[in-house]
DNA sequence: GCCGTTTTCGGCCCGACTGTTTTCAGTCG
């Protein structure tokens, strides 16, 4: 697991570099950052694969960052970041994470008043010392004061389902507005990306001033943060910054696409559109002539044609590959919301789950669902009131009870805690009462990797599950996945034809789009997994169609598009 | 520091907003 060290490092060499003014080496080290962001996989294990020329593989990484990103697989550190930091006696990493402050004031900053932390900087701006200087004002020192009260309570990425609801409420107070004639929201959430840093809208509209005015003076706005005429930037209450772009009719399509990114993405398909011939912004595409000539822009789909190419789905916007494929005409065809025919892995009263098995039916039928699968906790912890041998009579009793009335198929199952021996916690021979098996890992998650590893793995080559629940454990920006070594777990379930879980809890979103793409390469198949306990956690189900879109994955990957014949069939019902 | 159907040398995405200027540099995305 070295992709944040390296990240880290990269990143911090890239300011250092900058603040020297050293050029074009900050944007090499920014970009093999991109790179390794939107890795499907660790590089640590690409190393241990291919050595080090799988590593040079890497765009953007040469023989000299190459051998660095060894040295950080082989050591955990480098000795040239170490030499630049003693060089430095600035807490770059700090300083450049206030927002306004980048390398040229930092290091206009320490030269003449020795700021060398947020600390020191925040001093000076209280002793009214910056505005004596030329290029700095009261405003700037204001700004740079709230800055730092903002990256000592920064608060964490929001997680996708989090911002939902406020991409809802924004997207509703704009539409409405008068000169308004259409509104999208684009950047990463747009992507389905897990966590969103940020919103970004975009509006068409005529009546900018109106447009931009009522957007800095929403109810929710806390600060603004700019306020023009085509950009606007503000902070909510919950600390969540928005930008409004108001674009033209003609541009739409272009700008989208800018603001949709991933920025890697852009990056390499301005190149692309430079090879052809072309300039791309977020005004459009131009021909290279003089004067040059605009020739798409209004739809995404019309810039992709015209650089002839498939159009690509905001969550493959990656730079991992989606553009080789989109040149060949080989994406694939995305699965959609629409194909899931029902939903594996839900909790009810049996267990530790708030609704019955009838509500939890009438709810999935309700979401146009034409099966749902139970799956209460068969475990040994206490505390989430498992089934036990004589309760999962009664369990199986009422499922097939509710059967009789209910529209949609019911499949019976269970979750059961995968030991830590590899084991389940159920006498073998009651696996056959169930329709579906689901095994997990609920405890004992610190485990070293060829320890967890190994119990996964017995598990999956000693008993008859379907499906492996929550594969990874990890919870978003809570609790790191487990260290066992997936590609071997991803190899086993695809040899035991086993399924692996896309869970759509919204913190675990377990397994997410990077392990299901490299799982999918592989020739696994999914499931989505609402793991739901509630009515309401039904309804979660779409946050890992996103994460099966941002895996390559196809309608028929996923389990939950097929119909019951072939799923009945396939776990020999 | 990387990269190559215009190149192994000479390029490297590009435009809006802000504050402090009075035409622009710095920052950001």
């Amino acid at each position: 697991m070295k992709n944040e060290l390296v990240i880290k490092i990269f990143s911090s060499i890239a300011q250092i570099l900058e603040l020297q003014e050293v050029p074009w080496k900050p944007q090499a080290y920014h970009k093999v950052v991109r790179i390794i962001e939107g890795l499907t996989e660790d590089v640590e294990d690409i190393y241990h694969r291919e050595g080090l020329p799988g590593i040079l593989n890497l765009s953007g990484v040469g023989d000299n960052l190459g051998k660095k990103i060894e040295e950080i697989i082989l050591t955990g550190k480098l000795e040239y970041y170490d030499k630049l930091k003693k060089e430095i006696k600035i807490d770059i990493d700090e300083l450049s994470s206030i927002p306004t402050l980048g390398p040229k004031k930092i290091k206009y900053l320490y030269a003449k008043l020795n700021i060398k932390n947020a600390e020191d900087l925040k001093k000076a701006i209280l002793q009214q010392k910056l505005r004596e200087l030329p290029g700095f004002g009261a405003e700037t020192e204001k700004k740079l004061l709230e800055g730092i009260a903002f990256i000592r309570s920064k608060p964490k990425r929001f997680l996708y389902a989090q911002a939902l609801p406020i991409v809802g409420e924004l997207t509703s107070a704009l539409k409405n507005l008068e000169g308004v004639d259409q509104i999208e929201v684009a950047g990463s959430f747009r992507r389905g990306q897990e966590t969103v840093g940020d919103l970004d809208f975009l509006v068409i509209s005529k009546k900018q001033e109106i447009v931009m005015k009522h957007f800095t003076s929403l109810p929710q706005v806390k600060e603004i943060i700019a306020h023009g005429l085509t950009k606007s930037s503000i902070r909510l209450d919950n600390g969540m910054q928005v930008d409004l772009r108001v674009v033209k009719k003609k541009e739409l399509g272009s700008a989208l696409n800018y603001f949709i990114g991933s920025k890697a993405h852009n990056v390499e398909l301005r190149k692309l559109a430079l090879k052809k011939g072309f300039t791309l912004s977020e005004y459009g595409l131009f021909r290279h002539t003089t004067p040059k000539r605009w020739v798409a822009g209004r739809t995404e789909e019309e810039i992709y044609h015209k650089l002839k190419m498939q159009y690509i789905p905001p969550e493959l916007r990656e730079n991992t590959g989606e553009i080789a494929a989109a040149l060949q005409h080989h994406l694939p065809k995305l699965v959609t919301v629409k194909d899931i025919n029902g939903l594996f892995h839900t909790h009810t009263l049996w267990s530790d789950g708030n609704s019955s098995i009838l509500e939890m039916t009438k709810k999935a039928e309700l979401l146009g669902m034409k099966f749902i699968s139970f799956a209460d906790h068969y475990s040994t912890m206490g505390i989430t009131n498992p089934l036990n041998e004589k309760k999962l009579d009664q369990y199986l009793k009422e499922i097939s009870h509710v059967q009789k009335t209910s529209k949609i198929r019911i499949f019976s199952g269970a979750e059961i805690d995968i030991n830590k021996d590899g084991d389940l916690v159920i006498p073998r021979h009651r696996l056959k009462d169930l329709d579906v098996v689901i095994a997990s890992v609920h405890s004992s998650l610190q485990m070293r990797e060829e320890e967890i590893t190994s119990r996964i793995m017995k598990c999956l080559k000693n008993w008859d599950i379907h499906i492996l629940g929550h594969p990874t454990n990890r919870l978003i920006q809570e609790r790191p996945p487990i260290q066992a070594n997936l590609e071997h777990i991803f190899q086993e379930a695809k040899d035991r034809g086993i399924f692996l879980e896309i869970n759509t809890q919204p913190s675990r979103l377990d397994l997410n789009g990077q392990n299901i793409r490299k799982a999918g390469e592989l020739g696994c198949r999914f499931t989505i997994s609402p793991d739901a306990h509630s009515l309401q956690g039904l309804e979660t189900f779409p946050l890992g169609i996103l994460q099966a879109r941002r895996g390559w994955l196809k309608k028929k990957d996923l389990v939950n598009s097929w119909n019951i014949s072939k799923i009945e069939k396939e776990f020999s019902l």
